[in-house]
DNA sequence: ATCCATTTCTGAACATCGTTCTAAAATATT
DNA sequence: AATATTTTAGAACGATGTTCAGAAATGGAT
C-alpha cells in the first residue's frame, strides 16, 4: 500500500556518508553541499534530507566512521614499551588526521551546533585519552596520568590543527611528525624531572 | 570633474574593519556577510567591494588590527623573571584570544587563500615566537630556544583552538588558563630535565 | 547657461547555498 | 478500477558572495 523503496535505507545512508567523505577530502567542509552530495551518492537532495534531516547530521555520521577507524588504527599499533609506544601513537595520530584533512576540518571547524554531543562521541574521545594515559601511568605512577594525557593530546592537537589548514609553516619549518615527536619528548622529560624532585 | 567622494577612503576602511570585528565577535565567520557589513558600516556592498576587493581582504585587515593589539598587549606585560613572565605571557595570550573568539576563528578557519601571506603577517608571528624564545634562552642556554618556543606556542595554540570553538570541554574539565599554565610548566620541567642530563 | 567627461556610488542581477514542500510515482488494498 | 499510502523528485524560497550597468554628482568646456 505504498510506493516501494527505491533505496535500501542503510545502503543509502552508507553511500551518502561515503560520498560525504569524498567531498570533504576533495574540498573541505565548503565542498560538502547538498547538491554535490546528491550527485555523488545517486540520490536527490530531498531523499537525503528525508534520511538525515540536515547536512550537519551527515557530517556527524562521517565523524562516527572516522572515530571508528581511528580506534582500529590504534588497536593495530604493534606492542611496545611505554615510551616508544607513545611516540608511535602520536606519530600515527598525526598521519591519520593529515591523511584526512577535510574530515579533520569537519570535526573541528564550524559552530558547535549541539550542547550535548552524542554519547559515542564522548566515549571515543575518552577512549583515546585513556590510551594516552596508560603508558604515562606506567612511566610515572606518582603523576596524574589522566591530566598529563589531556595535556599531551592538546599539544599534538595544536600541531594537527595548524597542519590541517596548511598554516603550520607559518610557525615552524619542522614537519608535523617531528613536532608531534617533540611534544611527546617534552612531556616525557617533564615526567622525569618531576620524579627526580 | 567627477562625483565627489562621499566617504573618506581611510575612514570608510576603518569603519568597515571595525564593523567586521563586531560581526565576527557576534556570530563568528558566518556572520561576516557583505550585506551585514554594509548595514553596519553605513556603506553599500558595492562600495565595500570597490575598496576591499572581496570579503577575505576585510578579514585580513581585521587580522592586521588583531596582531597589532596583541603586540601592544604583550609589550604592556609587567617585567618579571623568565619563568613567571612566561606563565604570564601564556595566560595573557589565552585571555586575549578567548576575548576574541570570533576574530580567532577568522584567523584560523577556512581555506588558506593565498600561498604567500603578507609580509607583516609573518613578521607578527615571528615577533611573538621571539618573545617566547627570549626567556627560554635565558633559562636554558644550551637548548635551541627558537625550536622550544615553536613547540610551546603550538601547545598553547592547541588549548585556544579547542576553547575558541567551544570544544575544550570534550577533552578536559580544566580551564583554558589552567591548561596553558600546565603547558608552560611542562616545557619548563623538560628544560630542567634536559639541563640535568 | 548648458552640456559632457569623469568618477563615485547604488542596488539589482546571477549563480549557488541549505532547506522545505508540493506533487508525481508506484504499489496494496478495497 | 479506484483509492489510500508511502517514497521520491525537484522546483521554490530566502540567503550568500560577487559583478556590473547605470544613477548621481561634480569640474571644465563651449
Amino acid at each position: 500500500m505504498a510506493r516501494p523503496r527505491q533505496y535500501d535505507p542503510e545502503t543509502l545512508r552508507a553511500a551518502v556518508v561515503s560520498a560525504a567523505r569524498g567531498l570533504l577530502e576533495e574540498g573541505g567542509p565548503p565542498a560538502l553541499t547538498a547538491r554535490a552530495l546528491a550527485q555523488a551518492s545517486g540520490a536527490t537532495s530531498g531523499t537525503i534530507y528525508a534520511s538525515f534531516g540536515d547536512l550537519h547530521s551527515v557530517l556527524i555520521e562521517v565523524n562516527r566512521d572516522t572515530f571508528r577507524e581511528l580506534g582500529e588504527m590504534i588497536d593495530a599499533l604493534p606492542d611496545a614499551p611505554p615510551e616508544p609506544w607513545l611516540y608511535a601513537l602520536a606519530e600515527a595520530y598525526v598521519d591519520f588526521m593529515l591523511e584526512r584533512k577535510g574530515v579533520w576540518r569537519g570535526l573541528f571547524e564550524g559552530d558547535r551546533v549541539t550542547d550535548v554531543f552524542p554519547q559515542w562521541y564522548m566515549a571515543a574521545i575518552n577512549a583515546l585519552l585513556a590510551k594516552i594515559a596508560h603508558p604515562i601511568a606506567a612511566l610515572a605512577p606518582s603523576e596524574n596520568a589522566a591530566e598529563r594525557a589531556e595535556e599531551l593530546f592538546i599539544s599534538v592537537h595544536g600541531v594537527v590543527a595548524l597542519a590541517a589548514i596548511g598554516r603550520l609553516d607559518m610557525v615552524s619549518s619542522r614537519s608535523p611528525k617531528a613536532l608531534a615527536h617533540a611534544a611527546v619528548n617534552t612531556m616525557l622529560s617533564a615526567l622525569k624531572d618531576a620524579s627526580d624532585a
